[in-house]
DNA sequence: CTAAAGATGAAAATGAATTTCAGTTTTAAT
DNA sequence: ATTAAAACTGAAATTCATTTTCATCTTTAG
């Protein structure tokens, strides 16, 4: 988390950017999430100690997130964009169950293998992939 | 393209909805597209003919479309919902270029194969899943 | 033919995300 | 420390794709 919060710094000084409370306790406080959330997950969580802190910080901060690499944005086809922690952690494809709406995820290095391989195929310079698995869970059958 | 329209004829009376000659031709404007097309670009390729048919009703057929099963939504991270067709079309991921935003098809057993691996490791039913690979296609860089 | 069930388009509503703007905070130069 | 310029902020307004509403038109069964 140290070295999250440095990545973030160094992005903000490099966009000349000042610096901001705010900005930090949203980043603060996605980087304590697990999993997949919502800009509004977010606003419900930072509203508990700072009420001040209003929504569209929260956008506004997210996309720097993103941007600084610290973020990707990940969709579960229901028209809400969610975030999760980039950082450290290896390429996963999402498994969404249809029934219950929880994902799982999943590492497993031949993804990754995989996509280069297709966009070596078609000539592509890839950048990023996503693998999404939609089916129904095994506690829900 | 027969079949297709049987599909969409069998499931609409199964549905016990009566019949519409606009219905019809939304579906019909839809099978002759290549790729992938929004509810905008099906709309304007319908008003050409019939401007008489709304927006609403493209929007109310292409949701049947997917429903028995002869489109699927493509999500290409604009905003913008996507439809392509499904019937007798292998599945395929889908290379996106970030640059010129034009998008390709990669048809490729191995992507099959690993979403049900990865599913059945997880110990969920796969239903369907879908591959999306960013990056800069061969003419733009 | 006719009444009920469905389908339709225009307009209104929705809802997530973005922009605007006036007021607040930060910064860098004094 | 003071201060003016630049950046940041929240609330409200806006955007834009999609959905809903509703009064009207079309289809269907009887």
């Amino acid at each position: 988390m140290e070295q999250e919060i440095k990545i973030f710094k160094d992005y903000v000084k490099k966009r000349e950017l000042n610096k901001s409370w705010k900005r930090d306790f949203v980043l603060q406080t996605f980087l304590q999430t697990k999993d997949h959330v919502s800009v509004e997950d977010l606003y419900g969580l930072i509203k508990k100690k700072h009420p001040e802190v209003g929504m569209t910080t929260v956008f506004r901060t997210m996309k720097l997130v993103v941007a600084c690499g610290l973020a990707e944005v990940v969709d579960f086809d229901d028209g809400v964009r969610r975030y999760e922690r980039k950082l450290g952690r290896e390429y996963h494809a999402h498994l969404i169950c249809t029934k219950c709406g929880r994902s799982f995820e999943s590492f497993d290095k031949s993804i990754q293998d995989l996509a280069s391989r297709l966009a070596k195929k078609k000539g592509f310079t890839p950048q990023k992939h996503r693998l999404e698995i939609f089916g129904v869970c095994g506690s829900c059958k």
